[in-house]
DNA sequence: GTCTATAAAGCGATAGAC
DNA sequence: GTCTATCGCTTTATAGAC
């Protein structure tokens, strides 16, 4: 709820006043939850932005038994958490935008830890080598996909950006087909 | 300079104080120079960084006669313009968290027109059905880099990406290396 | 714990002198 | 064309009643 607003209106146009409307608080109750202000709210919501995706994403990546599945369930998660392109990632809005410098750690964080569980993942099913670059690739992608979508408001960039990651990771030893080629 | 104050603070983090402090203007020139005020001096900037673009990037990838060459100064022009990572696209920031609304139109075509004009080389040196799926990944993937390099405070990770750009789009029948298979 | 009232500062924008 | 002064509004944050 409270990630909503800073999603939708990013950190700089999230008022406490339109965040008490959204969320049915006055600013006493939130400067009672939040002694920090504004500051302490956003970097909550980071927080718990970064459980959701060690929970979900980068647990499986580092020690599932079968890295081929936790990448499969990667794309499914990240497809399903932005809404098929619908929703904007609120880290990747704070690094470019807004103050990157209140919340630096948690916004290079989120972005190394992905990469680097990402890595591992791709490092225990066949590419050896290859397996940074092609982290770094997707975490990449994935961002990259999120801003054309939303510049181009058309959610349909983040479908075709994912069924391509699907492709380049998973694909070679797959039977399924790449969406541009069949 | 106005465009550089927008790219550090953003569009509500530009105030008209801090812009006439870096423009060495009072607010009553900036008024008579933009009678629209900050919507307007930001869509001059929009306009400012579109014309670049056409000029230097889209023109040549849609009539040069030699298509790769047109593509290997995309890349480098890229390059130069964001500063080898260091500097954030200003329209990329404007699609995610500033005003989307009042900016649309502009924000939209200057994506849309890329991924079209790079659309037309590549379908003119080899790439046909392929054409379109890989314009749109290679703007996508340039967003996504200035995303990344921000996020972790690393601007290599856009020449990274550069590197690997040029060698999906130009590698294949080329005498140059791809980096991470070398 | 939640509310209202309020403080102090900053915002975009305007008016009018020069 | 540039300046200063100012208007009206919103901002974050605090104080204190309940």
């Amino acid at each position: 709820m409270l990630a909503e607003v800073f999603r939708a209106h990013g950190y700089a146009g999230a008022s406490l006043a339109l965040i008490g409307t959204r969320t049915g608080l006055g600013k006493g109750s939130l400067y009672h939850a939040f002694p920090g202000g504004k500051v302490e709210m956003a970097q909550a919501v980071l927080d718990e932005i970064g459980a959701w995706f060690e929970g979900r994403i980068y647990a499986s990546l580092r020690d599932t038994p079968d890295p081929r599945a936790a990448i499969r369930q990667m794309l499914a998660e990240t497809d399903g958490y932005f809404r098929s392109g619908r929703r904007v990632c609120l880290v990747g809005a704070f690094a470019l935008c807004d103050e990157r410098d209140l919340f630096g750690d948690r916004i290079a964080g989120y972005f190394a830890q992905w990469r680097d569980a990402l890595t591992q993942a791709l490092r225990r099913c066949g590419h050896d080598t290859k397996a940074f670059d092609l982290a770094e690739d997707t975490v990449l992608a994935i961002q990259g996909g999120l801003v054309l979508a939303r510049a181009l408001d058309d959610p349909e960039v983040f479908g075709r950006m994912l069924k391509r990651l699907e492709w380049t990771l998973l694909g070679e030893t797959t039977a399924r087909v790449h969406p541009s080629t069949s």
